[in-house]
DNA sequence: AGCACGCCGACT
DNA sequence: GTCGGCGTGCTC
């Protein structure tokens, strides 16, 4: 740090210089001179002139680059009056941006996403009685004065709310000095959960895996732990319990959770338990709300924030503990710009700054699982359900032996289920994960198939909305009644099913049955939490619903669930086809069957002998497990290889590939590290862009990121229109 | 990522 | 003669 007071001559000309990172894809932080009077330290955040316009930045950790052109340096503009980013969250953001090779002015960004949040709220306009009555007294006042009498401060519009009059009545008291105008400091968004609220009492199983939580809370400093329990095993009672016990240690709580997930199911359930709700985060945030959200965080007012991924990001006053539920969740991986898992990241998160991060699913990862083999994580098991909510029962159907009719989708077993379960009174659950009506429409003519015009993938017929719709980029167009190659008129046929369809035969069965459809491009959120509602009333019997039935929500009148097509999903290629297909699966048959009564689930498939299958209806989910890590461990694939997958994307397909092509010659010469390809990428054309991938497989001890760090150095300048993706250990490979 | 600068086609 | 297309390059 230079000196900067006045000199034996004067004042000195020399001002500070100071390392800023900007949102730009820039490999390093800028430096910008601090004004003279302006106090900065790492960590602050800043507005910084860049090029025309003005930009929030981050004061950064070191020295000032020094090598910048004296000329070129421009003053830092203004210092937000707002916490800075402390040591441990700097520390995580250049963790993350090395190991996801990404600028570490995006990484930066994801900490900044809350625009005006960085200059403090507003004071709010209060009032509080003064002492003086007012001349004429009438019932509306009467009731205002009988609450303000205890001299305590209102604003307007709780004041008024609370006596059950307008707020001109708040204002003509408070013109004759009624009331005196004090400025308070704006509301908590959220009252303080109180860990001692309603504890549950847990015992058995719950109690120990409790006990050995709170254990490593007591010890202190960075521990994993992962919980693992089938639906209805008491998972987040537990966890809870470490929250109550970090909040009592006056720390503050982040629950990760798959967006899908934040219902308000999970926050009512909260607060029964802490008697307040906790702060939320997620992208559909009004501005406002995300605004106050990020500040409260920062300045320690919201203890407990549950968050989608990006919550990873929120600038915590003093975080204590982490909990990662549905940790196996492929939502917990961004998928643009920054590549990286919010669970592996939470972890690393938690390592920087000592504190314990919990890991809960009752399907968990393979990573996790190895990591718990090698002793990296502590395993919780909690091996059963509460008493009086079995799971289902499951049994495979197998589609060539009792194959459904011509034209349909449901096998007469199936049918007879939902018929029965119909009958008694009880719901049945059909999952399909296809929106629409149909995923392909063919012409019976010549065969021609409906294709996005900008996407390598099929149009869906969506007939609910007369459309067919590309589900890659939003391309959507009314559904033709011609052929457009032959032009031959109604001989358009759709192909396999989707929820609609599936819908439209259980309609014909069951035409008396109340049928509902949930799918994601079905109404909004409000729609499908009204739905969801109207479901655990009872006011469905037979429920059709895409992936977002598998998490967040339970439907506690289910009896039955049907898989109509549980092979979908495992022949795409993914090495992690298998394990992603028993997640879904064992998620979707555990929302069913808590009511006490027996319950079952059918599973349709083409095989039966399937190691995905057998583990399903065994129950036992071990020998399948053992068999993907071993595999994993053969192919060195994560988590005990490293894998990185760059993608190169141009508006011609010859240009990606040279591209990728002279990429891959510019990497250095490394023995243990392979690279694949290039060769098209899984959607090779997705919005106009053709896509060629790299695949950079290394063992164990390789420095990948220096080696493809190199390589992206040494390679072909990216130019306008070619764009490369890197994405550091791949959850999919889609 | 923005945003301006810059060089070639159809318009008041 | 200008308005405007988006290719190219720079931002401490």
């Amino acid at each position: 740090m230079k000196d900067d007071s006045p000199g034996l001559f004067g004042p000195l000309p020399t001002s500070r210089v100071v390392p800023v990172l900007v949102p730009m894809p820039a490999p390093v932080a800028y430096s910008y001179s601090v004004p003279a009077g302006m106090a900065v330290e790492a960590g602050s955040i800043v507005q910084v002139p860049l090029g025309p316009r003005q930009v929030i930045g981050v004061v950064w950790d070191g020295p000032d680059g020094g090598s910048v052109d004296p000329k070129k340096l421009r003053p830092i503009s203004k210092v937000f009056d707002c916490p800075p980013l402390d040591k441990d969250m700097r520390t995580f953001l250049d963790w993350v941006a090395a190991y996801t090779l990404s600028p570490p002015g995006y990484v930066a960004r994801m900490a900044l996403r809350a625009p005006a949040a960085f200059d403090p709220e507003p004071m709010v306009e209060g009032f509080r009685f003064s002492g003086i009555e007012p001349e004429r007294m009438t019932p509306a006042r009467r009731k205002v004065l009988d609450l303000a009498a205890d001299g305590l401060s209102w604003t307007k519009s709780g004041l008024a709310h609370a006596s059950g009059v307008s707020a001109s009545v708040i204002d003509g008291l408070a013109t004759q000095g009624v009331f005196e105008t004090i400025f308070l400091p704006p509301p908590p968004l959220v009252a303080r959960p109180d860990p001692d609220f309603a504890a549950h009492r847990l015992a058995g199983p719950q109690k120990e895996a409790a006990d050995e939580i709170l254990d490593g809370i007591a010890k202190g400093g960075f521990s994993v732990a992962l919980i693992d329990g089938v639906t209805g095993s008491g998972k987040t009672e537990v966890y809870f319990e470490a929250i109550a016990e970090t909040l009592r240690r006056g720390k503050q709580v982040l629950i990760l959770l798959p967006e899908i997930a934040l219902t308000a199911n999970f926050l009512e359930r909260f607060q029964d338990r802490f008697g307040a709700k906790p702060g939320e985060w997620h992208s559909d945030l009004a501005t406002r709300t995300r605004e106050k959200v990020w500040r409260q965080t920062a300045t320690g007012e919201i203890r407990v924030v549950a968050g989608a991924r990006s919550a990873l990001f929120l600038p915590f006053e003093e975080l204590g503990l982490i909990i990662v539920d549905e940790e196996h969740d492929p939502a917990f991986k961004q998928e643009d710009r920054v590549f990286y898992n919010a669970r592996d990241m939470a972890v690393v998160r938690a390592r920087i700054s000592g504190f314990p991060v919990v890991l809960v699913s009752a399907t968990p990862s393979v990573e996790s699982q190895v990591n718990c083999q090698a002793g990296r994580y502590r395993r919780i098991h909690l091996p059963t359900r509460f008493a009086d909510a079995a799971l289902p029962d499951l049994h495979l159907v197998d589609m060539r032996r009792h194959p459904p009719e011509r034209g349909g989708f449901l096998s007469p077993i199936l049918l007879k289920a939902i018929g029965k379960t119909v009958e008694r009174q009880e719901q049945a659950l059909l999952f399909l994960n296809r929106r629409g009506y149909a995923p392909l429409t063919l012409c019976r003519v010549c065969g021609h198939r409906f294709q996005c015009p900008q996407c390598s993938s099929w149009l869906v017929e969506h007939r609910f909305r007369g459309q067919i719709q590309c589900h890659q980029c939003g391309y959507a167009e009314p559904t033709p009644q011609a052929c457009p190659e032959c032009g031959t008129l109604d001989h358009l046929v759709a192909c396999g099913p989707g929820v609609e369809r599936i819908a439209e035969e259980v309609e014909r069965h069951f035409p008396d049955a109340r049928t509902l459809v949930l799918s994601s491009d079905l109404g909004g959120v409000k729609r499908l939490r009204l739905e969801l509602e109207a479901i655990a009333n009872g006011e469905a019997d037979i429920v059709i619903g895409t992936q977002l039935v598998a998490k967040g929500h339970n439907f506690p009148l289910m009896t039955l669930v049907g898989i109509v097509d549980a092979d979908i999903g495992l022949a795409n290629g993914d090495p992690r086809a298998a394990e992603r297909t028993f997640q879904l699966l064992s998620q979707v048959t555990g929302r069913a069957g808590r009511t006490g009564r027996k319950s079952h689930g059918l599973l349709q498939t083409f095989q039966p002998m399937h190691p995905v299958m057998q583990a399903l209806v065994s129950g036992d989910a071990t020998a399948f497990y053992e068999r993907e890590i071993a595999e994993r461990e053969r192919a060195a694939l994560p988590p005990f290889g490293r894998l990185v997958s760059i993608i190169v994307s141009a508006d011609t397909r010859p240009e990606a590939e040279t591209h990728a092509r002279q990429l891959r010659q510019s990497a250095p010469i490394e023995r243990d590290i392979a690279i694949l390809g290039p060769a098209e990428a899984p959607l090779a054309l997705i919005r106009g862009r053709h896509r060629f991938r790299l695949l950079v497989h290394g063992r164990r001890n390789s420095d990948m990121q220096g080696f493809v760090r190199q390589m992206l150095a040494n390679g072909p300048k990216e130019r306008k229109s070619i764009q490369v993706q890197v994405d550091v250990d791949p959850q999919s490979f889609l």
